[in-house]
DNA sequence: TTGACAAACTAATACCGTTAGTTTAGAATG
DNA sequence: CATTCTAAACTAACGGTATTAGTTTGTCAA
């Protein structure tokens, strides 16, 4: 037999389902379905669903770096981690399914998963390193400017910005120009010592 | 008949059954083994495990609602914005299921979740009026607060911070004072116009 | 005592993920 | 060319999920 079948040709229907479906589980029936075949077929080439989300999450968060890396490139410091910050959210407004997986990466065990998390966020630190500050600093402005760019993503896609008129354009830049101030401030103090 | 069944006593399960279990979903069926009743006498008290859930959002919200409010209750205004941001990490440290019962409310219709989740950030609107912000500035730092609370709240939960040795609890607060500072720096240049 | 109602029940449907065991088709080997 | 081996599909089943319809049962009031 053999219908055309594959490990990569699933992972590349299930990337599918997600971007048609942002917000719901992927499920292995459907998936047989919309390939045409039998559920149980697709166990003679992936382990569980959860190895599909994996698959799918590596896939996610691998753009994901390419997208905020090229943001960034060539960038002088003051600019870059505005630059990321606005491809971090643009790609989460352009996949919103495939960005809401990523961030459930840390919760598999799989270390490939925990890598790519780590690799996302590479950028940032290096960048937070040329101001100056310090590794402890580093880390604690790394997680700052992480959990503002992501707290508002989030709560944006929930809809709790939508009741004001305020552009959450503003917001957001508002937002990270807020850390990036702060970053500069701590930078100042760790230098003037 | 009746084993003392009720709309209330299932609710009460239900958030029992969050408290214990924090990351996944309630089960009408599980729910239904621990009252000791067949699944399908539970709708005569409820209509859908959708019910159940918005039930106890609610009551989810409310607890917040109602400890993040006595941490304000009282305090001036340049203590209060990190009093609150406290006593809301708090909560979800002390209840992490009903926390992020919490923040998936505005995924429902029901208009009594969408209430709740604007009571939730009512203190943070008339803090930050009293700085003397424009409406429309208190909009975008309300959501930049919150932003940087949610955010913090979510990676740290999900495991991102764990890598490294620095305190998070360190880190947390230098983000929260970092909007702090902003918001009193937006406050000035409104005030000197 | 009887009748009505509320609250439990059973039984069924239609999903979900997953496993074991079976068939089949095509490639490889004698 | 015939046989054998293997990969990839299949069927059938189990236990989980939510939900509905229809039925029984217990209690309280008329």
């Amino acid at each position: 037999m053999g219908k055309g079948l594959s490990r990569e040709v699933i992972v590349e229907a299930a990337a599918d389902a997600v971007r048609k479906n942002p917000f719901q589980q992927i499920s292995v029936n459907e998936l047989a379905r919309t390939l045409g075949v039998k559920p149980a077929s697709l166990y003679n080439h992936i382990a569980s669903a959860e190895d599909i989300r994996t698959e799918v999450g590596l896939y996610a968060a691998g753009k994901l770096i390419r997208e905020t890396g090229e943001a960034v490139s060539g960038k002088m410091p003051e600019d870059a981690l505005m630059a990321f910050a606005k491809a971090y959210r643009a790609y989460e407004r352009d996949n919103p399914g495939l960005y809401f997986y990523i961030i459930h990466l840390h919760d598999a065990e799989d270390s490939r998963l925990r890598e790519a998390a780590a690799a996302i966020i590479q950028p940032i630190i290096e960048i937070l390193s040329t101001y100056g500050l310090t590794p402890p600093q580093c880390c604690h402005w790394q997680r700052v400017f992480r959990s503002m760019m992501h707290g508002f993503i989030v709560q944006q896609r929930h809809g709790y910005f939508t009741t004001q008129p305020e552009s959450s354009d503003q917001s957001y830049e508002i937002g990270i120009q807020c850390v990036i101030d702060g970053i500069k401030a701590a930078a100042q103090e760790s230098e003037g010592r």
